[in-house]
DNA sequence: TGCCAGGCCCTCTTTAGGGCCTT
């Protein structure tokens, strides 16, 4: 059965759009199966000035911004491209809240499941010391390209770290193949309960699901 | 110069507090 997720990241004037922050960039990675297939990324002009800090962090200047396509645009076109399938964004909530309120603004529901990559990444390695973006890809290291805190680098980045993550529970509970609705179950359960979890999940599902002994 | 949000999650918790993570 063929699978595809979307994985999304924005850039933003700032942490929420209740205080008025607006996003400026967005990118998105098409995943089918255990494969990425597509990246695409946009800046985007919603008239809103980034304060400097977020200009050092991103790299994204007002005057860049003020050349981009209009936000409404942007965000018509990746209401299309998402439709129904599941998104994936790295501390979902932030981003969620984003798509939220500019797809609100332009009638646009949100239809997807959302899931959150950071979620799952503390139930599955509860011993890394840290689950920033940026330092989960180093630990083993992932494919990466591009900077950081830039829409399409991140987005991607978060696509590898998906991947690895169903790849090593695929390997570690023998599973031949790891349902989206496990991962969204795995998220939503404290970290305590994750092994005890995915074996379960295994258990229920039958023999069919095994790799091998 | 310093502060700003919101959700999640752990613990010295649950009638709370504080750290982490996103820009």
């Amino acid at each position: 059965m063929t699978q595809t997720l979307i994985v999304l990241d924005f850039e933003t004037t700032g942490m929420s759009p209740d205080q008025g922050a607006r996003p400026t960039e967005a990118a998105r990675v098409r995943i089918v199966n255990d494969s990425i297939v597509d990246c695409y990324q946009s800046l985007m002009n919603a008239g809103a000035h980034a304060p400097r800090f977020i200009t050092k962090l991103t790299g994204i200047t007002n005057a860049m911004v003020r050349e981009a396509p209009g936000v409404d645009r942007v965000m018509r076109e990746l209401h299309e491209f998402v439709g129904r399938h599941p998104v994936v964004a790295h501390n979902a909530s932030f981003d969620r809240q984003f798509l939220e309120a500019e797809w609100l603004r332009l009638g646009l529901p949100l239809a997807s499941t959302v899931l959150c990559s950071l979620r799952v990444s503390r139930r599955l390695y509860p011993e890394v010391p840290s689950h920033r973006l940026g330092a989960l890809v180093e630990y083993p290291p992932l494919p990466r390209r591009g900077c950081s805190h830039r829409a399409l680098a991140d987005a991607e980045m978060t696509a590898h770290l998906w991947l690895r993550m169903t790849a090593d529970i695929a390997w570690h509970f023998r599973y031949r193949e790891v349902p989206l609705d496990l991962m969204q179950q795995l998220q939503s359960i404290s970290r305590n309960q994750a092994v005890t979890y995915l074996e379960s999940y295994r258990g229920r599902r039958g023999l069919t699901e095994f790799t091998g002994s």
